[in-house]
DNA sequence: AGTCGCTGTGAAAAATCGGTGAAAAATAGA
DNA sequence: TCTATTTTTCACCGATTTTTCACAGCGACT
């Protein structure tokens, strides 16, 4: 849900765009749009408003009721309690000193000029823009790739697998990570639960070559998994055991399948 | 110096332009203007621009010799090179369906119209917009030249690395730096930690032509950063060591792929 | 009992991976 | 141009991973 925030004291101006802003699609879900009369109302509003929740944009004119700086007042609020937020000015003052101050001063995201040749679509793409960058921005600070399944953690970086808080090691030999197939076959399993899949969707997944990939090369993975998940357990074929009560990595009987069930009763 | 680099196919809008973005003071020093007159031509100076010193901002027009998508190839080329590089659309068909394009399609970080009242210096206003923006961004990563991860220096003025504080050396010479390569190569896998990378995405990364860089090549400059640390550790393959015990260089298991693991169990 | 299909298994074969030195090719510098 | 250096290619090896094979256990059905 995008959720605009918009300071206009033009009613005209409000009939012309609040019908474009509330239809457009700019996330896939519908808007929330908050309009404001006056520059003291719309600062009420910022104060009333949680920190935690803030709009995803502003609209702001800049001059208002005959006060070239009262757009800038309602910016300097918004900006002191959500530094990160973009702000956008909608105004019939383009070229001039105030569309300097504007980007300048009041360091705004974009500045649109109503009176211009198919304005709604305009505002709509600016929008759309300054949500993008918005969302860039705060991407690169979390970048955390990680696939949960109740006591599975799969991190998509590195590939390592913890089980319980450990990391699933080469049954083979414990020094070694899991092998590349067996953690891939692993993600794709978990990543469809609840669904099985057979040994031709994993190998179309996997992007392995369907005729070498065979549903005994399956069967050989789920072994190689299941004793990874034992190690862990250290006990002796703890994991396994489970399997074979309809937990952990199970049959699906027919065709060949198999199926992540997330152990200890919960879903994925 | 902020360097701008411009593409614009009509020598009168050059005249027009070009005195005041020159003169305009975007940040205390004077500017590099590039202009090119058409996509073919842009493209080039752009596969011949040094990756490592990307321009601050690019102009482009959409339209360019009669050809509506001239300028978004321009665009691409731009944005493969340097995915950061804010670039701002000049156009004389605003409000249209290329406006569109290019902020959603092509993430444009500003589009101009070119007949409008004061546009020069509603030009130099958005390019100041467009590089405080830029800047922001780039302050959120490190504005530090240097890239750290454990007992890993690289200074990215020099291009110097240093390990536990001594420089590291060409492995087959001790009196020579690290070849380019394995230095540019080391910067990513570090940079990119904890993620791997493949010798696709490293030729990609350095572009480097992806025929003649091979999976054996890579291996090879990997051997050669191996022994430039082991060099510093002075004993006898003890970096090398590190890296079979899954720190420092070490191999991901898949794809060819490498990762760097900053020794002494603390990540990047 | 017989046999069919599914699943689990160990052992062996086959393919791939990662490391290596040496040499060829490309590039940079004088 | 020639030389020094860097980068890529090639052929080889051992270790690891992946696939194949042959067989055994089990339940269902005839």
């Amino acid at each position: 849900m995008a959720s605009i925030f918009w300071v206009e004291d033009q009613s005209h101006w409000i009939k012309k765009f609040s019908p474009v802003l509330e239809r457009e699609d700019f996330d896939g879900k519908p808007n929330s749009l908050t309009i404001l009369n006056f520059a003291e109302a719309a600062r009420q509003k910022i104060a009333l408003t949680d920190k935690d929740s803030p709009p995803d944009v502003a609209l702001l004119d800049a001059r208002m009721n005959g006060n070239d700086q009262a757009g800038f007042t309602v910016s300097t609020a918004l900006r002191k309690k959500w530094p990160r937020l973009p702000i956008i000015y909608l105004s019939e003052h383009s070229g001039t000193e105030i569309e300097r101050d504007a980007l300048e001063q009041f360091s705004a995201q974009d500045f649109i000029a109503k009176h211009q040749h198919n304005v709604e679509q305009v505002l709509c793409w600016r929008i759309k823009a300054a949500l993008r960058q918005a969302s860039l921005d705060t991407d690169l600070s979390a970048t955390v790739n990680v696939v949960n399944s109740g006591d599975l953690t799969i991190d998509l970086n590195t590939w390592n697998v913890y089980w319980k808080g450990q990391r699933l090691m080469n049954p083979s030999n414990a020094r070694r990570p899991l092998a590349p197939t067996p953690r891939k076959l692993l993600r794709e399993l978990v990543q469809s639960s609840p669904r099985p899949l057979t040994a031709i969707q994993i190998a179309d997944r996997l992007d392995l070559d369907p005729e070498k990939f065979s549903y005994a090369s399956y069967r050989q993975h789920i072994k190689t998994l299941r004793r990874a998940f034992d190690a862990v357990e250290d006990g002796e074929g703890r994991f396994t055991e489970l399997c074979n009560n309809g937990e952990g990595i199970v049959t699906f009987g027919d065709e060949g399948a198999y199926l992540w069930k997330p152990p200890g009763g919960k879903s994925a």
